[in-house]
DNA sequence: ACCATTCCCGCAAACGATTGCGATAATATT
DNA sequence: AATATTATCGCAATCGTTTGCGGGAATGGT
């Protein structure tokens, strides 16, 4: 059980002080260039690797950064995971991880860790109950000079940095397209009430019908709890044919719909029309490929860990509010109808 | 900017010293009630939290446990990721995230990182380029007296713990189902072929034709390098009609399959009976539910976190291979046909 | 030949928590 | 009452790295 290779260890070799060492290391200036070669190179035969532990708790930093998440998805979080993974892979940070299960008890006891740990900054999307009124143990982040940085799920009345994307004009957006191939009866399909995304998201699915001078029809607006709910509601509502197009706003929204257009025996687009808020993986491998509005996890996490490492370099106070600008990516979902 | 609150900071108000504190609130023995309650109780009311930094740099562990993956797909990995997450919250242990894009080179860059965080455990699925003679890096982490533990993508001849299902068993069930209904033409669909389990788990799809007497014909089993290439060879391949049933590998190839059934107007199981390892969340979510051999990623998760804690604890160097059992999960993708 | 720079490196403290050892005071034992 | 034991706490070193400061030697300038 051979002990790791210490500064120390190196110094004594080569008759050395172990600040000479660290220097040499550094590429500080003041170590000539022979001692500097001598150092690195026999660092590198015995395969010295700096402690970590030890050079940032001397540092008075972590250089951890935390990735919160109230739920993993299969629709969008592999690809936010992975979009942060890339980005984080270019910084000297490491990842640390938590998961809450949309239980605030769990989002406390994440972020208890996270002051524990020090780590310089904090992403996190809130659970489903995490709202302006629950908001004390994100406050401690602040207390404890940690950044933090809400994404995907934010609270838009908090004063934290937040980073999101336009719900309302993205869900306008995709109804527009029904709007525009003329169908008139469109389901809206939502996810939990409670989250500010789905309300924004709802919002922009009535103003597009304001914008043309419509009402739109309460009756044909559901929300859900969970999405696997669609299974017992969906067979009625769509047994009727009262509706030509349908809108979802999340990808897992979109698949429990197009199983059940399935069961019930529609075709897409003859019988139904459809466009949804998408991360795009499954609307481009789907058959037909859908049409959807792109609010991609990946870039979101890209952009996420971007501006974390920003505001760690550079804390300003002011109030901070991101969007990721959404674009509409065209398939074979809708057709167009004759009123 | 208030700054952290330290032992020594207690200390002074206190008129303690820094050991006293530091045994009081680890109920160490040697301190009475008194003191003991009057430190907690001041520790919490200025929200003393211990530099988890400072503390396993000084005890000479970083309380880190890396997850390693080679690539986040939509099926397996969110509920392998949830596995793991929760099971370490029952721990002490924080999760660092690694993902290497099926490179070795970023994958050795991992094994770096871990290194110089002196993670205490390494839990890792190889690209698909690590085999037995590119395992110098992991190698690395034994030197370093790390522990690392494979999941999922194996390497059945290295000496590392490792932790997997029986995949020649796990398929020869799956195609045994088919067969067991009378399908004989049965298109076997599999992954790259480098992977080891993809080797493994074709054997098992031999295996089951040859445990009936029957010979396998090697024009029926197909392979990938990547799911989506399906596209261009299954409209192909089911138009002939010459099979009657499918079995595919994983989850992924399962999607890709489903969804060029259903563009071939071919109907489940009417029309082709399905099989599929999977992790169970789409079978069971799909229409019609599929019938699958289930090799769950959340109890993966779970098992791998608790075996590299456990190897954490006592690190006995004797070769590991633990197999998770699988079973059979049945539903409405299988029709009898008679022969 | 004298002084001022510059170059190169070492000394020692510091980061926050833990811990072996020793010390004092209180209590128990005979 | 003298000794032994126990209870309670402090001293000081330690983990590995970084860094301000200072010092000696070499160099340059006049």
């Amino acid at each position: 059980m051979m002990q790791r290779i210490t500064i120390k260890d190196l110094a004594t070799m080569l008759n050395l002080s172990t600040s000479t060492i660290s220097r040499a290391l550094s590429d500080h200036p003041d170590i000539s260039e022979a001692t500097r070669n001598r150092v690195k190179e026999t660092a590198k035969r015995l395969n010295y690797r700096t402690n970590l532990q030890a050079r940032f708790f001397r540092k008075k930093h972590s250089g951890l950064i935390a990735l919160i998440l109230p739920e993993i998805n299969m629709f969008y979080h592999p690809s936010l995971i992975e979009g942060v993974n890339a980005a984080i892979a270019e910084t000297p940070y490491s990842l640390v991880m938590f998961q809450t299960n949309n239980s605030i008890k769990q989002e406390k006891e994440a972020i208890e860790q996270c002051i524990r740990w020090a780590v310089e900054g904090v992403m996190i999307s809130g659970t489903i109950n995490t709202n302006k009124y629950s908001m004390a143990h994100l406050e401690e982040l602040a207390l404890a000079n940690i950044q933090c940085i809400m994404y995907d799920r934010v609270i838009p009345d908090s004063s934290l940095p937040m980073l999101t994307i336009d719900n309302a004009d993205c869900a306008k957006k995709g109804v527009n397209i029904l709007l525009e191939h003329g169908h008139r009866n469109i389901l809206g399909i939502f996810a939990n009430v409670s989250l500010a995304i789905t309300q924004e998201r709802m919002e922009g699915f009535k103003q597009a019908f304001r914008d043309l001078g419509l009402v739109p029809n309460p009756d044909h607006i559901i929300t859900v709890e969970r999405p696997s709910l669609l299974d017992n509601i969906l067979p009625v509502l769509l047994s009727n044919h009262i509706f030509s197009g349908i809108f979802t706003m999340t990808d897992e929204l979109l698949y429990f719909t197009t199983n059940n257009i399935r069961k019930l025996n529609l075709a897409i687009p003859e019988d139904l029309s459809i466009v949804s808020i998408s991360d795009g993986v499954f609307p481009n491998h789907y058959y037909p490929k859908i049409t959807y509005i792109e609010d991609s996890g990946k870039r979101m996490g890209q952009a996420v860990l971007a501006q974390t490492i920003k505001n760690i370099n550079n804390s300003n106070k002011e109030k901070q509010i991101h969007y990721l600008p959404t674009e509409i990516v065209w398939a074979h979902s809708v057709k167009g109808i004759e009123q």
